[in-house]
DNA sequence: AAAATACTTAAGTTTTAACTTGACAATTAT
DNA sequence: ATAATTGTCAAGTTAAAACTTAAGTATTTT
């Protein structure tokens, strides 16, 4: 259970597959195991274990090894980091688009 | 300057290389033509090219071309549509913690 | 103790994606 | 008219990523 502060590269190259994007679905629906997580995809489980250490290594999944079973969940933190990457970019591009509506408003008011 | 409804897939597959990121965060600074866009970067034109295709038709970018220069922009459709993927989890994760909780907070009480 | 379960790891294959080169087309400037 | 600018297109190459197979380890179950 070695949490990593989310890497932004690391995290949307993650996310870029649909795959694990499909696993990240499953897993907001509650923590399972591996062998759980992997029953509904056709590809084998070592596959599914490689998805999990990409998503690990991002910071977007937690997992933890009791006994036999590793348990996966979720880490909000790392989709909050996507998350604010994306509101950054849109906020900055629709605050131009403020100033250029106030330019425009600007010179309607000096004609 | 042919709009396309935001595909998921298409979506995060853009956002998950880190040029075609760059490139957003140039854009969101204002809308610019291909050949001050590819300007920073070590890349040839015609890659730079390539990756404006990949997020033009993913939804996130859309150009317009007057005489020979194409001037492209963010279009904050495709951002929202990766927002609300991401928002849906993690708010699908966070209700399951709430969910969790009140399940403590009932055995807490029948004690 | 033996068998079954639940992963783990390494190696090799296949597929996909990024990037370059070089030729070309259209537009604008001289 | 010629030259320079701006972008487009098609191959071909290189590199990265996804997936499988097969063998191995640790933990339960019977």
């Amino acid at each position: 259970m070695h949490k990593k502060k989310p890497d932004i590269d690391l995290v949307f190259h993650a996310l870029g597959d649909p795959m694990r994007r499909a696993i990240m679905e499953k897993l907001s629906h509650g923590p399972v195991s591996v062998s759980r997580l992997a029953e509904p995809f056709d590809i084998t489980l070592a596959a599914v274990v490689q998805h999990l250490q990409v998503l690990e290594e991002s910071g977007l999944v937690v997992s933890e090894k009791i006994g036999r079973v590793r348990t996966c969940r979720i880490d909000p933190v790392g989709l909050s980091a996507a998350e604010q990457w994306i509101r950054d970019r849109r906020s900055m591009w629709e605050r131009r688009l403020d100033q250029l509506g106030d330019l425009l408003a600007e010179k309607d008011e000096s004609r």
